[in-house]
DNA sequence: ATGATAATTGGAAACGTTTACGGTAACGTT
DNA sequence: AACGTTACCGTAAACGTTTCCAATTATCAT
């Protein structure tokens, strides 16, 4: 493998230029630039990671945090994310963590004597940006939930409207003629409106709840809500607490695909039929609800768009320094074929 | 953060000592080396990655290699290796490529100078190691797919037993009667004994087919196989071409849950139900077939057992040279609810 | 006690970069 | 022609290790 030296010593330059050059910093001549540049193409020199890290105390890749449940969605995303650092010739380090606050922590320590140049968030919430990783300063994105007015400086988010699209649910349920509807999934607290929360779930209950006290209809979280882990065999659970607690609901908002898959085969259990009995709806649009039986309606993100947009404005911003940015991508609402109207 | 020389400095002994109380080497004084450590200790010093990277020439981080479609069994895998990389103290980079061979080329050359010390296979066949990765000459595992006996002196492997199991399965089917039998995914190649391959898709094929021609029940690669890659999808347009194909079937094979999950909404689309009409069975035991409906019958394989052996058996001769071993971990068949007798 | 040998230790070079600094050349201004 | 300014470039130090080699000390047999 090439060094620096030999690029140097093969174009007549100096190590400090074709450093330069390299880096492409100002001050070398268009002259030097192309020599230097031809030649370290045909060597295919490629500079030691090591030696700038060392020199520089910044490695030169980028740290992947996944957070939450082995989730189908998260994995989704992790993959393009994947992809699409790597078409930028980059490549990434991944992590996952569970929920709990002391694994974020651990997680965050490990991190900063990585010493990435840039991080990357799938899934949780902001918050967790909080606890410890807000510290490394690095340039980074969260994607997949929002990080806007938080005051963290160094943190863009790519997400979808979660409040909007909880909305989105609760009007098509409402316009279907549904009254009694009860919401699966997320943190206990979500329902609480006055706690601060900034989890897609909690939006996403909120906007649901929101949406359903315009429309007039009473929502009481203790008998129209149950918490539960966004993976499926909590949704199962949950489901069946909910259904055996509250007998006279018509609709099921699962505020992820992974509860709603649970949910579908806990209502099958109790011997009703979806969409008859009951409608059912999802959030995220994984691949699996356009297979189920019956096909479910549900929220699909744009996990492509995220994740583009989430890594190219993470580049970006490690190149030309610019504040962070928050936006939220489209949504698609998929009517599946779990929603009827009650009988 | 203190160095190797503040250590020596408040030790009273000079940095080559130190390194060696660090290398854990040999040469070194008793009364010297436990001094030493204290120092170490009380100051939580941490030797810098990229000074000794650049030193050695060898990075200190283990790469996976995830090959294949966006597959709910592999992801569960590359968790769990990769929660164990972290109960070791080890953090890795993962690489998610697809089948076609350039790419597997192009990826090799990413990782030769991204220098890890160590590798992980994740899904594929050992074929691929050969196609780069051979040349990169580090200590490597291939978790799920068989590499024995192929040459490679410095890869482990570790695998469900895929040709059992696919015996297995068909012992199973044929038990309950089934005369009539397709399998379901994998390459066009795989039904074809003559050609070579270690591929897990293959071997589960081959074990089924001479399982079904030991119990004297032919079988016709062309009418009663239907090659397609491992996603749901595609098992949805592959089940759909074989039962329009060869309406006499009463039970399927799919070789991977992916295609199965499909399978099972295609066989819904066309008016069938599953097992009254047909039996199916999948192959993986991913957390959606204990929640499918109805319940799919499939080969459990031990995520969990597959990805610790794997990354122990990787630090093991990581730190003490042995040579390479091929584990077959049991497997465990998912009876479900996919599975009657023929009518 | 002496020399020979072995065990332990220190010193310094090397790994491949980046970057501060100083030097040189080119150019325009007077 | 002399000078100042700018643009470009080269030199060398520094980053924190590992490791070779030489130096020192300890151990032992005579």
């Amino acid at each position: 493998m090439a060094t620096i030296q030999d690029i140097a010593r093969m174009s007549g330059y100096s190590i400090g230029t074709v450093s330069r050059v390299i880096n492409n910093r100002q001050g070398v001549s268009e002259s030097a630039r192309e020599k230097i540049e031809e030649v370290i193409r045909e060597q295919g020199y490629q500079p030691n990671n090591s030696a700038r890290m060392l020199r520089q105390s910044i490695s030169s890749d980028i740290t992947v945090i996944v957070r939450g449940a082995n989730n189908h969605f998260l994995h989704t995303i992790l993959e393009k994310v994947q992809n699409r650092l790597r078409e930028h010739g980059e490549s990434a380090n991944v992590l996952f963590i569970r929920e709990n606050e002391d694994e974020v922590a651990a997680a965050a320590q490990a991190i900063q004597n990585l010493k990435p140049k840039g991080l990357i968030f799938l899934g949780g919430s902001a918050d967790a940006f909080g606890g410890g990783f807000d510290k490394i300063n690095v340039p980074s994105v969260l994607i997949t939930a929002g990080a806007e007015g938080l005051g963290f400086d160094n943190l863009s988010s790519f997400t979808t409207d979660d409040r909007a699209a909880g909305a989105f649910v609760m009007r098509t349920l409402v316009s279907h003629g549904h009254r009694r509807i009860a919401i699966l999934g997320g943190y206990p607290g979500d329902v609480d409106a006055s706690k601060h929360s900034s989890s897609p779930g909690t939006l996403r209950i909120r906007g649901a709840i929101q949406e359903l006290e315009a429309s007039g209809i009473s929502f009481d979280p203790v008998r129209d809500y149950e918490a539960c882990p966004f993976s499926t065999p909590d949704g199962y659970e949950a489901a069946r607490r909910i259904l055996e607690r509250t007998p006279d609901l018509t609709a099921l908002f699962a505020v992820g695909d992974a509860v709603a898959i649970g949910a579908l085969r806990a209502i099958y259990d109790m011997g009703l039929t979806v969409p008859d009995d009951l409608s059912i709806v999802g959030f995220d649009g994984v691949i699996i609800t356009k297979y189920s039986i019956p096909r479910l309606a549900t929220i699909q993100q744009d996990a492509a768009t995220l994740a583009q947009r989430g890594v190219d404005d993470l580049l970006m911003r490690l190149s030309y320094d610019r504040p962070p940015v928050h936006e939220k991508i489209p949504y698609l609402f998929i009517q599946g074929e779990s929603i009827a109207s009650p009988r």
